[in-house]
DNA sequence: TTCCAACTGTTAGCTGGCAAACAGCCAGAC
DNA sequence: GTCTGGCTGTTTGCCAGCTAACAGTTGGAA
């Protein structure tokens, strides 16, 4: 079983891309923003006409259905783009809401400005295309997931995932960077809350996990790592 | 209720895109081929190096889990790209069979020559851009209703989906371009053939499609998009 | 210090859809 | 023609996970 998520997630962002100069060579209305745990940086249902390009931190893109059904679509990391849908440049409603998950930092411009951009550097161009490319298969894993596999596992994965990707050592083993609760966790699955609370009530009983209100901390990786693949 | 898919999936293809000159130029490698319904393009597990571009027809891209579930990720359309996910430019697997569905036409390039076409042509790249951000929400979308609709309701969807891009009059309504069975429907919902199979027979007496071995034909629109929505 | 709001834990009952299994049907091969 | 393989139609259990509902916890605000 190949686990490209993990390996996949974090690539180094070419410094270029970086560069508020650069930016502001080519976008006029270009603004850095710093942003603090749970900003909300655009919502579902606005008029999308505006890019944002994530520096530093991380973002939760979710949204809710017509019926109330909350769904978290992707944790974007530095170097991912959101905001505009730039498809027909003509303003396109924003399909999910962005809020910072702990502080973060974002470039902000306008969608014709970074048309601009990325039109006048090829390698910013080839970088968002390798990058919607990876988090396009991504998706297409996390569906295979859902319609596949029971939930115990997708909590699992997605825990592995989080933490192959943000995550860092601690006294225990390896804690996720990441401040999740367990509806949050829920919507990220695509799973009910009380089912998932269960799931990681089990796990830690199991001593394979040790999570509290705000964070999860991962003790037996073998263990969980076995149970993702159902 | 937005209707983002069926206005947003087929775009004019910029002209540029398709001179095999312009590709020629850049590419070295560069082939067009024309391949027959049922023609395998590439197949999961096969080593990456190599990129497709679609020019004319449709591609089903599919796949089969571990555990032998099947499931069809996606049905492909004139200017999508395919084939390697040139993520490292290094050798990944192909993550999905790409299989012809009806006659197709399609370009072939390494992926190290496809960046180079990409860099010098800046309308291109960004064309790519725009496809891959809407497949994106496609594959987003497909998500929350497998989540969160049953499967009557996504049976509707997905017909009207691939009506709404790929359809044409007939005499009875509007008939799918696309040569489909039941399986095929079903892996593309995400749901069980049995299930699909009764769905549609009783689509059939409620006289709202019409459908045989390998075709489907819309009767009565509007019911069906009222069933869509649960 | 107490109170409240937001989080976590747990149960009970219901149901959509799955797997399995089989029967009819059709189309092209021979 | 007739045979065979693949497609379609339908039924029967069965169960994962959902909703609803409630109880226990906890941490910060007042």
């Amino acid at each position: 079983m190949r686990d490209h998520k993990s390996a996949a997630r974090i690539q180094p962002i070419t410094d270029e891309a970086q560069s508020p100069d650069l930016w502001r060579r080519c976008c006029p209305s270009f603004m850095a923003l710093e942003l603090l745990d749970k900003a909300v940086i655009c919502r579902q249902g606005d008029e999308g006409h505006t890019v944002f390009y994530l520096v530093k931190g991380f973002v939760k893109l979710s949204r809710v259905t017509v019926n109330g059904d909350q769904l978290t679509t992707a944790i974007l990391t530095e170097g991912d783009v959101f905001g505009a849908s730039f498809i027909g440049t003509t303003g396109t409603m924003i399909e999910d809401t962005a809020m910072a998950k702990g502080p973060i930092r974002v470039f902000r411009v306008k969608p014709e400005e970074f048309r601009n951009l990325v039109s006048q550097h090829s390698n910013i161009a080839w970088e968002l295309i390798t990058r919607l490319t990876s988090r396009q298969l991504q998706v297409y894993h996390k569906m295979e997931s859902i319609l596949f596999k029971e939930v115990r596992a997708r909590v699992a994965e997605t825990i592995l995932e989080l933490a192959g990707a943000y995550g860092k050592n601690c006294q225990h083993g390896y804690e996720l960077d990441i401040p999740l609760n367990q509806s949050e966790l829920a919507d990220l699955v695509g799973a009910s809350r009380p089912v998932v609370s269960t799931i990681l009530n089990k796990l830690r009983t199991q001593d394979i996990l040790e999570y509290g209100r705000e964070y999860i901390c991962i003790k037996r990786r073998t263990e969980l790592e076995r149970l993702m693949t159902l």
